[in-house]
DNA sequence: ACCTGAACACCGTTCAAGT
DNA sequence: ACCTGAACACCGTTCAAGT
């Protein structure tokens, strides 16, 4: 908001990372509909097209963003078996993309080839190799998982901690899980909900995992 | 563009119909960041606020929006069994769902509970009853398939006919594809690249159905 | 009830210019 | 190379007014 206060030609000493830790700072407080170039500039102090020494246009600020999100996941220990090392590195991907619920629906819709996205392909792979699973029925498999995971953390993030989507329909969720009225209940529906969440998407990838397993 | 020619004071007899379809129209053509409000205002021939009589806001538009395009979802014929069934439907739904590329991507983030989207839903509880499962499993296994579905058809949708975004990635898609160069190979690259997502879609319902058949 | 005119507070992006 | 000023063509939405 407030200009950070440089002489004319002083440079503001940017780099693309500042740029991505503010786009990311700006969209945990104003949501997705929030993130404009023109707010992550004034959160720098810099005027708005000043972005563009660094990200040609929003689209690749954003498909920076998103990998840019996906480095630290919490890769398996390497002495478990390929079917639990699978199964814990999808439940820590889902859990890592539920840290940023608000971005998480733009990752379906962009093709997800940043260095970080093909990283976790490449774990993904060395793991169902492990299984005796290789070439394309290899590829098949980990775009179904990468589709079950990614689907199922957009699906649920809406009820996460989305700040203004969220409050419009908060009313009817409550209501749709019976926990309306009560203040006990409403506390519980949160907590509740997440724990259905967690079982039910263990349920839908253990099945998965049955059917690589099976092939 | 061109306003319809009205003498001041004299209706248009919009309805929300017919702001529908100018949506859906305009979104086939424009893409998804060609949708606003305005752009379907001018389609219709009116000015930009006259739809704030029908919608309250963009998002509400957007929610009738998806709805209305899940309506006439091949239903599976009565006689089948449950397993067929549920694989059918889930078929037709990814179908028809990629007959919009542009929109696939705003059910994920979206709560869907529109009339329709509850329909398909009590079409597959009663599909998913014939097989035993009934209650919170029900519950549980429509979600899982629900989002694979939904989940699939959002990340092949950008490989399809969506008009802009499909330019800006055309090229590394064809390179990634190894069709690069022969015009030949690239003619072949869009129906290869479509029947290996049928096939890749069909593995992995066929996963999760058995999944739903071992409980 | 339905629609228009005019305005407000925003957008993304480009161009020329400054250091 | 990095940043600013100013401008362009857009947005969604509101308010008052007309029929």
């Amino acid at each position: 908001v407030k200009k950070h206060e440089r002489r004319p030609g002083e440079r503001a000493g940017l780099g693309r990372d500042a740029v991505l830790a503010a786009a990311q700072a700006l969209s945990a407080e104003a949501g997705i509909d929030g993130l404009s170039m023109r707010r992550v500039a004034d959160r720098l102090g810099v005027a708005p097209n000043a972005l563009y020494s660094y990200f040609a246009d929003k689209a690749a600020l954003l498909d920076a963003l998103l990998d840019w999100l996906l480095v630290g996941i919490e890769l398996p220990p390497a002495d478990q078996d390929w079917r639990g090392g699978l199964a814990a590195l999808m439940a820590a991907t889902r859990r890592h993309l539920l840290a940023h619920p608000h971005l998480i629906t733009l990752y379906l819709s962009r093709p997800g080839r940043g260095p970080n996205a093909i990283h976790l392909g490449e774990v993904m792979l060395s793991l169902l190799a492990r299984a005796g699973v290789t070439g394309p029925p290899a590829v098949e498999a980990l775009r179904i998982l990468l589709i079950y995971t990614f689907g199922f953390a957009a699906h649920e993030a809406p009820r996460r901690g989305d700040p203004d989507p969220a409050a419009r329909t908060a009313g009817s969720e409550a209501a749709f899980r019976g926990a309306s009225g009560d203040p006990r209940m409403q506390a519980l529906a949160g907590p509740l909900a997440q724990h259905a969440d967690d079982v039910t998407f263990a349920t839908g990838l253990r099945w998965l995992l049955a059917g690589i397993a099976g092939r």
